[in-house]
DNA sequence: CAAACATTGAGAACGAGTCTCAGTATCGCG
DNA sequence: CGCGATACTGAGACTCGTTCTCAATGTTTG
């Protein structure tokens, strides 16, 4: 695999890569370019893009698919982990623990594939939720 | 828990299903629209997606998230089942081999959530673009 | 310094999917 | 059967996230 490392480091990136280590959360690619504009309102979504995508591409951030059809989101603890999603509040805890090695064998040899990663997402009630009942979910379409 | 039980089959929702059922790939809404077409050529997108939606909605089909922005699939094998999901061509394949109930119990324990399921696709090459090498990559963007 | 190359911002283009709307089919009921 | 209420349809305009194009600007290297 051409792994690229090298990367120009631009003000423009420095920013993008600056709000994706302080977010808390996921963000989608559309919420980091919002974030990077307050910094630097003159700045370009093409930009922003551009940016993450060279972040994933060097191993600077992690693009996740947390399913749903919604749009990916960037993660800047690169570090391989799953999430579990609560299906009530939306909210994603970090699942480390991976699936073992012999099931991946396993599957790449029944499947004939090459398999070079997974993406698994657990579904379910967080621990607030369970307890808070049936009552107020947020506005989650 | 299905709210919506009742569905009226019209022609045009007996064909999307007629060609989901026939689909032995994983079709995205615009292929079933391609494929609906052939037969019945009047049909409009619009009837389409709603079709699928409906039949999402009432347990006739499953709709896949594979991730990376990568348009939604529907499948009429409604059991479960995780997929492998070629990088280069988006082709999907079933994979029936569940995740180990031990493993779930572990990840609930630790993380606290009470899991209701879990959504695993591997991403990878499928057999037909490993022998393919670096060349002709069908119209993927 | 100058040519070669990389990066940028603006906005156009794109593709998937949704919405609106007027017309048509179907249903329920007297 | 007749008729109004309701569901469904096709066309196409529209939205939204994302990618592309391109001219301008910045950076590197010889």
């Amino acid at each position: 695999m051409p792994e690229r490392t090298e990367l120009r480091l631009t003000p423009q990136r420095t920013r993008v890569l600056e709000v994706l280590k302080a977010a808390e959360d996921h963000p989608t690619a559309a919420e980091v370019y919002e974030r990077v504009r307050l910094a630097a309102p003159g700045i370009g979504s093409a930009t922003v893009y551009r940016a993450l995508a060279l972040l994933v591409e060097t191993g600077h951030a992690l693009e996740l698919n947390l399913g749903d059809g919604a749009a990916a989101r960037y993660d800047a603890n690169t570090s391989r982990h799953d999430h579990a999603v609560c299906e009530r509040c939306g909210r994603a805890a970090d699942i480390d623990h991976p699936v073992p090695d012999g099931m991946v064998a396993e599957i790449a040899r029944r499947s004939g594939f090459t398999i070079t990663g997974y993406d698994l997402q657990f579904r379910g009630l967080c621990p607030e939720c369970q307890t808070a009942g049936e009552g107020n979910l947020p506005g989650r379409r």
